[in-house]
DNA sequence: GCCGTTTTCGGCCCGACTGTTTTCAGTCG
């Protein structure tokens, strides 16, 4: 069975492949937006062929940026599980050239020089060759260009992976904090894909408004964990880095404060949101760009002494577009410019944690020291609950210990004021979908957070049936890390998410979004579908030690990219409003 | 390749920086 992703994956393969035959730069884009647009959308589209052959391609055409021809192709390769385009361009093009396309610095133009004059088709290929001659002699190859591929080549082989947004905020929040201390800074924050709250951050992007530019660009590039200064202009900087255990590259932008706003949203991204901001535009006859937004579409206004309509600040901007202000986690072109936006959720309107770890399982803090953790962050509910007997590595309780628990944590419950602490469990889903505890145990319990933990490697038709079990069970509340994924490590249970919304709807079971930024799972794209159906949303850190009650943050932020309002998330409701919920399952 | 309140042709976002050039191509975001 063909997925989203890999069909979005052919037809990025297309898109390279044109660009090494040096195709029109227009079919190029339009490969590359076909595969975007396949990427995030929400239905499965291997389901969606298969239950309508007849009008396939109807349904696929009234996707914005998916015409007849992608439509047509998309059937082909679903019907027979190959696509002649494809296969046609994979035969014309090697392999390898993918892999060198993707070097930051060699372009389209570069890898094909190397592989038609020279025979490269593959990195170690080129490596070899770096020394070379030969390699010096193509057109615009000189010492500096070969010097900035091996070290690209050796950045790329450290930094193997798109950086996980709880390793990259840090970072970013540090580095913003140092370059601020530097006189005369009036505004520094970052952007990029870190502002939008995605879940792997490519790299840092800040952006600064100061009165003494070189100050800044001097402490920004010559800081301590800059290991190379990639570029050094004068509006922008580009710098790779190493620190906390990761490799980053890092850009700053510098520009005058008067069109700090035009530039945020310029750098926040995304580059597709923008696009769309830029012909919206265009067809107001105006011109958008990082300078602000201007009367007419003359090029570069901003060295003509135009006047911008808006540059100061985002609101503005958007509002002389006639658009409301979109929040930076949806700028995404999936259709944030069309509708009124709801208010989304924020970080201060949780008031429970429903999902957090003791000493009695594999956490690092007391019940009391938790409820004290929970008290300040201003929560008028706890639920303790530690892990069920089939987590043996994470010290599951079995029964006469949860027993033994439960009055622990009523008895802490009757001692401390202000805060409502519930016995609960964070009960394993078995792989046949059967919980870890009978029902006797579970219905003593004020709140069950179901979690898969073993077996996330079954086929997606099991793990449906497994996780559906669990949603349908009337002692469950919350259906904890739906698909067990880790970012980077670990793919997780793939199941029919539709089929998991439309269940937890109908027996009113809330679905987590794991706010461990290890986790963020349920992940965006699949909330935004679940948001859809209808579902209620528990957000909760699971927490093991103090530290970790802080990565709320990242649950909101996947959360906020997803479209969720405070109503949708049970951790916002008032406490009568929560408890009369739990007991509903009771 | 995609798209359409200039709709089936003719457009398609906009700018910064580097390195290799003698005025700009290639790459990036």
């Amino acid at each position: 069975m063909m997925t989203n992703n890999d069909i979005a994956e052919i037809f990025k393969q297309i898109a390279s492949a044109l660009e090494l035959l040096e195709a029109n730069r227009f079919r190029i884009n339009g490969y590359q937006r076909v595969s975007r647009v396949l990427k995030d959308l929400t239905e499965d589209i291997a389901g969606l062929v298969a239950e309508h052959p007849g009008s396939a391609v109807k349904q696929l055409t009234a996707i914005d940026g998916i015409g007849k021809g992608s439509a047509e192709k998309i059937v082909e390769l679903v019907a027979n599980g190959k696509m002649a385009e494809h296969q046609e361009l994979m035969a014309q093009v090697p392999a390898g050239l993918f892999d060198i396309l993707a070097i930051p610095g060699i372009g389209p133009k570069a890898a094909t020089l190397m592989w038609k004059d020279l025979g490269i088709i593959s990195v170690a290929e080129l490596k070899e060759k770096l020394d070379s001659p030969e390699l010096a002699r193509l057109p615009r190859m000189g010492a500096k260009t070969i010097e900035n591929i091996k070290k690209a080549i050796a950045f790329q082989e450290k930094a193997a992976d798109r950086v996980p947004l709880g390793i990259a905020r840090p970072i970013a929040l540090r580095l913003q904090e140092e370059l601020r201390q530097v006189p005369g800074v009036k505004r520094l924050e970052y952007a990029g894909s870190l502002r939008r709250g995605r879940e792997t951050i490519g790299d840092l992007d800040f952006l600064a408004a100061c009165d003494d530019p070189e100050a800044v660009r001097e402490r920004f590039t010559s800081h301590p964990d800059v290991t190379q200064v990639l570029a050094r202009g004068d509006t922008k900087s580009s710098v790779r880095l190493e620190t906390g255990g990761a490799v980053l590259q890092a850009d700053l932008r510098i520009v005058p404060e008067e069109v700090y706003g035009a530039a945020l949203m310029y750098f926040t991204g995304s580059k597709e949101h923008n696009v769309r901001l830029r012909e919206i535009a265009i067809k107001q006859n105006r011109r958008l760009n990082e300078y602000g937004l201007f009367d007419g579409t003359d090029e570069r206004p901003q060295d003509r002494g135009d006047r911008p309509i808006a540059a100061a600040d985002e609101a503005a901007i958007y509002a002389a577009l006639g658009l409301p202000l979109i929040a930076p986690e949806l700028r995404e072109d999936r259709g944030e410019l069309e509708g009124e936006p709801a208010r989304l959720i924020e970080l201060a309107d949780i008031r429970a944690e429903l999902h957090a770890h003791t000493i009695a399982s594999d956490g690092k803090m007391t019940i009391d020291e938790l409820a004290a953790c929970a008290l300040r962050h201003g929560y008028h509910t706890l639920a303790v609950t530690d892990h069920s007997k089939s987590s043996v590595i994470a010290n599951g309780l079995d029964e006469e210990r949860l027993l033994a628990h439960i009055e622990a944590v009523r008895e802490a419950n009757a001692r401390i004021d202000d805060l409502e602490i519930l016995a609960g469990a964070e009960v394993d889903i078995l792989p046949d979908g059967r919980l870890d505890y009978d029902d006797e145990i579970l219905a003593r319990l004020d709140v069950v957070v179901a979690s898969p933990h073993a077996s996330l490697g079954q086929d997606p038709k099991t793990a449906t049936e497994r996780l559906l079990r669990a949603i349908r069970h009337p002692l469950v509340h919350i259906l904890g890390h739906p698909t067990g994924r880790i970012i980077n490590r670990r793919e997780g249970l793939s199941p029919d998410m539709n089929a998991l919304f439309a269940a937890a709807v109908e027996h009113d079971t809330a679905l987590e979004v794991n706010a461990n930024w290890r986790r963020l799972d349920l992940r965006d794209s699949h909330l935004r579908h679940a948001l859809e159906a209808g579902c209620r949303i528990a957000i909760d850190t699971d927490t093991h030690r103090e530290e970790q009650m802080d990565f709320l943050i990242y649950g909101i932020l996947t959360a906020r990219r997803a479209g969720l309002t405070a109503a949708s998330c049970i951790n916002t409701w008032p406490a009568e409003e929560l408890h009369a919920w739990l007991k509903s399952k009771r």
